[in-house]
DNA sequence: GTCTATATTAAGATAGAC
DNA sequence: GTCTATCTTAATATAGAC
């Protein structure tokens, strides 16, 4: 579902200033905490001519929502059969951590959602997320009883990866100031420390 | 930090029911998209009884977030170095699994401070927590240099931990509805499967 | 397309009766 | 201590000029 009416380029352009600065202040506020009067000054525009490219306050938050899923999920997706086991897990836990680092502020903006009780996604949840999940589940199952995986829960062993990536995003204040650090260095520990725990905990042992 | 003037018994059960509706609504819309009203909806009052007992929304709002850093930091404080360290290890982190059970709002309100940028517990997290955390971190180190503990880095270590425990209370819906399932369930497996990786991560390979 | 001005509702907070 | 009524400000949204 794209951003209502983008013909000319002056549309097109405001259209994305507006949802640009919309992903701003609803990821760190959330949808009843933001308001209109600062997603018009972080965009630029006056308030009225925000409501000029949106119906309203919804539209704006339901247009940044209705890509996100999708876009969340792809990195899950991309889970194939055909790699080596533990790698294709390891491949997946990176590009979810490489989504954390580029794109924090979706997934501060998915974080509220589902905190707030995730009212506008609760259907994709329970649909596509649901459905990838028992699909890719049942991959690990296999890659378990051909003996190329450690026996673990597979579902829990998503959870947990979301977990940990995501973690870098949304709680990246907190990382930032007790680590002491500033920037993109957390990234390529967690690489490293993420990549250590993941093949300690899914290389199979031979006993 | 005590909620104030609790003297009399109706006093100090206003005051809870205050708290306990205020952590009920800030920990679900945050702060700022947290209303006087729904509070005192929740918590059987009058708006103008809440402002009686506090001054105003914000200073409900410390009242909460005032005493939940220590209740936070208690199972970490606990760490201790007379364990078996793998052991003591696996101990936190079923301590910390078991805080998200117990108290999901309290992870959530959390969560949503953070979010929003921690403006009311910064000053915690570069004190208190970062303190607390090369403390500990400092414990871990030794740990791995006496070949008691597999080397890995002791920060992000805990914030894995920190992760993928408070991801069964914040993400609390998401885990629900993905799994199919209500109630507990989710936390007997989670501690099952969190105990498995991090048994495999921490345990020193002798080779 | 963009603005100023404004209507309308909701929210935080207070006054004052009981 | 608790309520109704109300003040004040802020927020969503609209009207209408340019």
């Amino acid at each position: 579902m794209p951003s209502p009416r983008p013909r000319t380029r002056i549309q097109a352009r405001n259209s994305e200033a507006i949802l640009d600065a919309a992903l701003e202040v609803f990821s760190q506020y959330g949808f009843r905490g933001a308001t209109l009067d600062q997603i018009a000054e972080v965009a630029g525009l006056s308030k009225p001519n925000l409501l000029y490219y949106f119906p309203s306050k919804e539209a704006i938050h339901i247009a940044l929502l209705s890509g996100l899923m999708d876009t969340w999920l792809a990195p899950l997706r991309a889970l194939h059969h055909d790699g080596e086991p533990v790698e294709e897990i390891l491949d997946y836990m990176r590009r979810k951590l490489e989504m954390s680092r580029l794109y924090p502020r979706e997934s501060r903006l998915f974080a509220n959602e589902i905190l707030q009780g995730a009212p506008r996604i609760l259907d994709q949840i329970e649909g596509d997320l649901k459905a990838l999940v028992d699909d890719k589940a049942a991959l690990i199952t296999t890659w378990i009883a051909e003996g190329r995986l450690a026996p673990v829960d597979p579902r829990h062993l998503l959870f947990s990866i979301w977990a940990t990536t995501q973690h870098y995003a949304d709680f990246d204040i907190q990382v930032h100031r007790v680590l002491g650090v500033e920037g993109d260095a957390p990234y390529a520990e967690a690489t490293r420390f993420l990549t250590q725990m993941y093949r300690a905990t899914l290389t199979p042992q031979p006993r």
